[in-house]
DNA sequence: TTGTAGGCGTTATCAT
DNA sequence: ATGATAACGCCTACAA
């Protein structure tokens, strides 16, 4: 038991000194631990670790076998403070419960992870001054920035990004680089559907004035219908919610439209309950279209017709560009495409 | 103009020297920066911004002033390896774009928002292999974790608890904080209210076996139900999905029960999809209820009665509880209420 | 109250 | 291919 016993190896041995050593500090191991244990000096764990090829086969094998003895995390700080990368990528949206955002969440996390990033979401509140104090809060921790429902003056956002890359989603500023769904395949499709159903009056119901992609939108919308040759009315600005679409009912019946295309499916679907409320019938007296395709149209009856936008990709996209060597010439991606999902909302006009 | 002109005010000149080599350097301004323009210490610039009373008021404003001046932003990774402590809060979700989720992560923001934290979103895509790794990836980077649906083993579990503090929502490890509404209040309300209505024979479509929840849910309706002399069957395991609602649609008829509690609103949803393919009236032949009262249960037809949790709440207390002092006796708190929400999916019996 | 002098863990720049 | 050493920006004893 005592003297008898045979002194364990001497490898292991260390290695348990060492994670002892650990343990008392309270701490982590670090590059230190892993050098002492691999008889190597830091800066080689360091470049064991970083980079595969310029060291020898034999010690990074052994820095390995030391570092995962050890269960060896590097210190995200000390890298940041020494590189000025972070290793994470910070996502703001105006509001994280809208459906609309959903998916460029999803789409954003999964490219960072892929990408080997971490994603920190933050939320402005639909408001500016709130948005940029996350902003400010967020930038020193993070590589770069995605703003997916941005209320920022140009001039600020310029100002942001002059100091971390940022892409935009579904808005654009000069020379900040961004994501910007194809309107016009999807706008022509509608304002076919519709003509083709016999309707020859037509409301957008708009969103926030400060919104470009609703503007965007709107002139797809006119130029389309004018092309059609049917008449084309903007309503609005509105709020980009339920209650938003709720609320400009009494406004859209009374421009006696026999097809609304709201801005989008929140407001789409609040205009379909206020009408129901009003013993509207869609689409027998009035059809509706949306946009964005989000989780619940086509759970509403009638089942809402939509454009629908790959959101997850816009996602995706904004932070491949985010990550995207600045000094690089951009490689021109195709436009997201929009494509129109027809369902219950949309039929013939009323004669 | 340029012989005669004056000086510029020394100070602001200072300002703009150490401005341009702040510009110079491609960096952000640092406390040597403001110490030199407030002719201090860095040590007492660092004090006089972060602890306010030991510093004579005149320095601090001075270097107050230097510092907006500068437009100074501490720099996170420097704090973080000194201190240890990251101003971060991972939180992990099995699936970011369910609805389920979205209050979760919209509280869990706000309230690390409020505490001065930086939200970490991390998606582990319900597995429980892809949640270790997501953690191990997070550890080094936050303060804290909070696990909103995980699939994790306990003693994992309690492995991750031992580095970091964590803190689960509605699941249940001994010695692991969580948040766990209070399913009873909720479950009772539904039995009452299905019993109200003559149903004598009820269904609980279950969740994932690995849901700690849902085996929650389910000895609760069973106490229930046990209770007001009504037949009760377990259908399940099931994906917590709409399409694990729907293919569950054809056991759950042959049960021929006359009211079906669904372990979620999700399921509960692809359940009446089904039925409603299979052309069964909701609610006349029927009664469905869920759980969560998601975006989208008012929205289908009938609307779905439904059992609400806070889960705003819910984030929001998870976070609170990960930053509390450890050491501090836990305040106990009220638990989370649950409260039923009748809608058009629950009508009487069947006879 | 303020200055001095390390040190946190890593990477980068020299040497060797 | 590897080792020594100096930053990165901040915090915190300790000294003054």
């Amino acid at each position: 038991m005592s003297e008898g016993a045979v002194t364990p190896a001497p490898a292991s041995d260390r290695a348990d000194e060492i994670r002892a050593r650990i343990r008392a500090r309270g701490g982590a191991a670090t590059i230190y631990d892993i050098a002492e244990l691999a008889g190597v000096n830091p800066s080689t764990v360091s470049r064991a670790l970083g980079k595969p090829g310029r060291i020898s086969v034999a010690t990074a094998e052994r820095v390995q076998a030391a570092a995962s003895e050890l269960d060896f995390r590097i210190n995200p700080a000390a890298r940041a403070l020494q590189t000025g990368k972070t290793g994470m990528l910070g996502l703001v949206v105006a509001d994280i419960t809208n459906p609309v955002v959903f998916d460029v969440v999803r789409g954003a996390e999964h490219e960072a992870a892929d990408a080997g990033y971490t994603l920190v979401i933050a939320e402005s509140q639909e408001s500016g001054e709130n948005e940029s104090e996350v902003i400010e809060r967020l930038l020193p921790s993070v590589d770069a920035l995605v703003l997916a429902t941005t209320r920022l003056a140009p001039e600020r956002l310029l100002d942001i990004a002059g100091r971390k890359p940022v892409v935009l989603i579904n808005e654009a500023v000069d020379e900040v680089p961004s994501v910007v769904a194809d309107v016009e395949t999807g706008v022509n499709e509608v304002i076919d559907h519709l003509v083709a159903l016999g309707h020859t009056s037509l409301v957008y119901l708009a969103g926030p004035s400060t919104s470009w992609i609703s503007r965007r939108r709107w002139e797809a919308i006119f130029a389309a219908a004018e092309r059609a040759d049917v008449a084309i009315v903007e309503a609005g600005p509105n709020v980009p919610t339920i209650d938003g679409g709720r609320d400009a009912a009494r406004r859209v019946l009374a421009l006696r439209a026999t097809a609304v295309i709201a801005y989008n499916d929140l407001m789409a679907i609040g205009l379909m309950q206020a009408l129901a409320a009003e013993g509207i019938a869609v689409p027998s007296q009035l059809s509706i279209t949306g946009f964005d395709d989000i989780f619940g149209s086509d759970l509403i009856v009638p089942a809402l017709t939509t454009v629908r936008t790959d959101l997850e990709a816009a996602g995706r996209r904004a932070v491949a560009m985010t990550l995207q060597d600045q000094s690089q010439p951009q490689t021109p991606v195709a436009p997201l495409l929009t494509g129109l999902i027809v369902r219950g909302s949309t039929g013939p006009a009323p004669r």
